[in-house]
DNA sequence: TAGATATCTATTGTATGCAATACTGCCCGG
DNA sequence: CCGGGCAGTATTGCATACAATAGATATCTA
């Protein structure tokens, strides 16, 4: 029997198909269909589309399925902020200690975003605040954040690609290390938040 | 066709069982048996198993099916703090003219407290907290708070049995809607989390 | 012709069936 | 007496089958 269940992977695939919109925004999930693509049948798809839902990533109407969420540009105004304080709250209940030894690995990172162009960028940026968040011992907190950083993503993904925005980030994201260098973890939270919110603000502009 | 998937009561069925500990924490949760006892079949079933999975109120074990975590003090430690964040942080995403709205529905729920009984209790506890964030305008927020919930439901449950702290806890939450009536939402707010603290400073001397 | 209605198909929600793994108890060897 | 291996069963994970609703198309009536 498989070691991994199949719903785990239709998860990723299904997650990648939304936020590159091969599942389009507002339009429904036709199971056969999707089930023929993927290879699979029907039982685990469904297993996967119900906690895609439970994410919100996915929405279940009943008796017609589930559908893609459509683009709401309040619901955006909603997650960056929400983002932003749970990764602040999780900076806050990690040790001090735990912390200090972090700047230079996010500093590496944020070195390989310097010389990364588009589609890798998202994913060092991922990789940048995974390890951020590396050290904060409450998995409950860091599974909401885990839930919830899709749903930021597939408005993310579209204000990635349509601006140049990645030195400004890249900056922001040496000063937090240069701020957790220096113990003062008020200022790598303010400019944490700050960095979700100017994201959020330049979605703003000309977002899907 | 079911207007309501059987899922939603499956999950609410199984929620209770896991809070009431007919579900025993250790315990494996038997598909056949348990289907059978709820009177469906297996693939809802599995269903709302995937779905509490989620939400870390089972854990899937792959190959195994699904148990019911153990109960584990650090856990609940960790649950409560994350809990008061969150119910802290929705009201201070609520805005200050729906909360001078609450808080005589607050004291009406708190006056019922004070004459209810055990199971009740804890039944009315929820009603406050919920008709406190009710006005939230953040969706998402307010889905982490009820995903999280239930986990720390199931340590509170076992502190509401045994102790007779009820008085106490109506207290606060008095305390916490004389605030708002104040507009005094930093008094609140350190109110409420203080009342999560204590439940799990009572929870930490003779917990399960 | 527009709207309502009936009929037919597509799709979901649930139940059942099947194959592979995990568990249990027993036998055996040491 | 105790641990390892083996057969048989139980249980999971996935696939398929079935029933009922939702949606689409065509027909009928005013």
């Amino acid at each position: 029997m498989a070691r991994t269940p199949l719903r785990s992977d239709l998860i990723e695939q299904i997650t990648a198909r939304v936020l590159d919109r091969r599942l389009a925004a507002g339009a429904r999930v036709n199971e056969v269909h999707l089930a023929r693509e993927l290879g699979v049948s029907r039982t685990p798809l469904r297993e996967a589309l119900i906690g895609l839902a439970d994410r919100g990533l996915l929405v279940a109407a009943p008796g017609r399925g589930f559908l893609v969420p459509p683009f709401d540009l309040d619901e955006a105004r909603r997650l960056y902020p929400l983002v932003a304080e749970l990764e602040a709250l999780a900076l806050r209940w990690t040790s001090p200690l735990e912390l200090a030894g972090l700047p230079d690995a996010l500093d590496a990172v944020a070195g390989e975003m310097a010389v990364a162009d588009g589609g890798d960028l998202s994913a060092l940026d991922d990789r940048w605040h995974a390890l951020l968040l590396s050290r904060c011992p409450n998995p409950h907190l860091l599974r909401l954040i885990e839930q919830t950083k899709p749903l930021l993503k597939r408005y993310e993904s579209a204000y990635f690609a349509r601006h140049d925005h990645a030195g400004e980030s890249i900056g922001e994201h040496r000063r937090i290390a240069a701020a957790l260098r220096d113990g003062d973890l008020a200022a790598a939270s303010s400019v944490l938040v700050a960095n979700w919110v100017k994201a959020l603000a330049y979605l703003g502009k000309d977002g899907p």
